[in-house]
DNA sequence: CGAAAATTTGACATGACTCAACTGGAGTGG
DNA sequence: CCACTCCAGTTGAGTCATGTCAAATTTTCG
């Protein structure tokens, strides 16, 4: 059952056929449509969803009213607003779908008893934890050092997959730039 | 022994007396003086530190020789790049103290066994690292959506504490401005 | 006290933003 | 299949926040 989740486990944690049955039983299938949203500002986030398939966007709205994006989801990525699923507080994020999406989700509770169920899952989320801290920290640094141009120029190194599966209005929402901005420097390329 | 440390992991976790003293004993204590690197360039971060007293900063040196400020450390705070520590590869980053310091620390090595001798821990290393992602999180958004002015309003309504102990040049590094521009924000209020 | 560092101030340059108009493709309904 | 609308993307003109360079002033600390 969902080959993608058992990679992505074995990547951190070693678990058993067994264990991994297991973790699959805590869990949820759910599909979502393209323009969908996974979780809606003043909502809480009830879930952490892991991406079977698709591409979503996680973003803010700012007291202008204009939209900053957080985070992109693809394949094999988690998705959610740690900060209100973990206080079960409502969220100032929204997270809708670019594509038609298949998820895997968890809730609170849910992952709680996994915790006790399989252990070693608590070591599996520290891990990815990690690794989503360590590069926000990379990006906050990005961020502050580099000129639009070099944003964008990294983002498509680094995400050439996304980059062809997303608007470019978001994907200059999620380097700090506007539309037009990101227009220019690409037209500058040229 | 170190209550502030007793204090900050009782927040997180419910330890006995007896597990907290075993936590202790994977501890190291170590001072250090102001101006002083407690991680420097090209090292690897062997340790992440936990500051009884003091006040550091870590950082990293662009191209173009430029410090940028990541995060303040004081009281209470883990400090140390954990990337680095977690695969032991050298280190982009410095860290260095802005007054004297004293820290307890903990090897990769040390933190394994404590996990295995507290398995606690492991809950409370989780719990600090998601309040860290969530953090760090908040400020991706924050430097996308707001102002300078904006950012050095909230800088000193969160950490009137920091902005009290630290040069200004070195929090207009934290918030992606140039000391001169820190300077002026500063004068248009006055 | 005196040197070095931090902060402030001035003059000017520039990257990115806003507003607005235009272009072109996608989807819809007749 | 065409006309129409809608939306993303592009382009132009003007503005503004912030950066750069340089010099004056204040503070820190050895």
């Amino acid at each position: 059952m969902w080959p993608l989740l058992k990679e992505h486990i074995e990547k951190h944690v070693a678990l058993t056929d067994e264990e991994f049955e297991k973790v699959c039983s805590f869990l949820t299938f759910r599909r979502y449509r393209r323009k969908q949203f996974i979780l809606q500002e003043g909502d809480i986030s009830r879930y952490e969803s892991f991406i079977l398939k698709g591409c979503c966007r996680i973003y803010d709205t700012d007291s202008e009213g204009h939209e900053h994006v957080l985070q992109f989801g693809v394949e094999g990525w988690w998705v959610g607003d740690l900060y209100s699923y973990l206080t079960q507080t409502p969220s100032s994020c929204n997270i809708d779908c670019i594509e038609d999406c298949e998820t895997v989700q968890l809730t609170l509770l849910q992952q709680e008893a996994l915790y006790k169920a399989v252990p070693l899952m608590e070591r599996f989320f520290r891990i990815i934890i990690q690794n989503a801290f360590i590069a926000s920290q990379r990006r906050v640094l990005h961020n502050l050092s580099k000129s639009g141009a070099e944003r964008y120029k990294d983002f498509i190194e680094k995400y050439p997959h996304i980059e062809q599966r997303v608007p470019d209005r978001q994907v200059a929402s999620y380097l700090g730039l506007t539309p037009q901005s990101l227009s220019r420097i690409r037209a500058r390329k040229r």
